[in-house]
DNA sequence: TATACATATGTTCAACTGTTCATATGTATA
DNA sequence: TATACATATGAACAGTTGAACATATGTATA
């Protein structure tokens, strides 16, 4: 009953140990390598943001042309308060910045990172 | 009651109404340069897969070197399960590629935008 | 300061998503 | 072909999220 029952097959080669030591070896180097947990669920939440299709055609709506809340809901049919919402999710990641100009607000996109990130996204959806 | 009480102010100057119906001009123009709903609603579902911090951690696992499933489970301390079903939708949304040697299937990302999209957005993240 | 306009916020709810557990499929070898 | 190993799949459940609605705040002007 306390023997040892886990394998009926023989045991590892020479071969075979040398090849499983050295892929411990290159999972623990990449472990070492890996980024902070936290400076990757910082990334997971930047995608998280582009990953919805109201914000990313809000975003695509700024390419070029900054725009206020009221332009960019009869522009996309949206109501005024699902693009207000989506806007303060978009200031909050720093995916957009906004000035004041009298009683309307101008978005527009916050820096170059967001366009590339856009652009590569559209490199590889358009394949 | 059937008067006109829309506005108490005075109506709107030559110079208001110019820039009113330059606003909306601006916004027909954007309309027509904005991609099909479609090919955003696709660029939105890619940014998705990248925004959960499993699949943003294992796609980093796998930025230089390829991996095999257990490979990746005991890395990141998830079940076998759970890595499975994560690269079964890296797998569908062409992110990663993978061969098979054996009894292992070795993973691996699929091209440069993924290398190229994970770059971007670390640098955005890391400011 | 009352009114209209522009934007922001809070709440509720249905739909979606990731994990877990159990189980199935595929592969190599004795 | 029986066994062990590697990966995949299915179902159920808890947590998350976007939309809609009502309402609040901020700003300019009469």
């Amino acid at each position: 009953m306390a023997e040892d029952n886990r394998r009926t097959e023989s045991a590892p080669t020479a071969a075979e140990k040398d090849f499983s030591d050295a892929r411990e070896n290159l999972i623990r180097n990449i472990q070492d390598q890996q980024p902070d947990d936290e400076i990757l669920y910082d990334l997971a939440e930047l995608f998280k943001v582009f990953g919805d299709s109201t914000r990313i055609k809000i975003l695509y709506s700024m390419f070029e042309n900054e725009l206020c809340v009221n332009d960019i809901a009869s522009l996309l049919h949206l109501s005024q308060s699902s693009v207000s919402h989506q806007l303060r999710i978009l200031k909050t990641s720093k995916l957009v910045k906004f000035r004041r100009e009298g009683k309307s607000i101008f978005y527009s996109l916050d820096d170059e990172h967001v366009r590339a990130i856009i652009s590569m996204g559209m490199e590889h959806v358009e394949e």
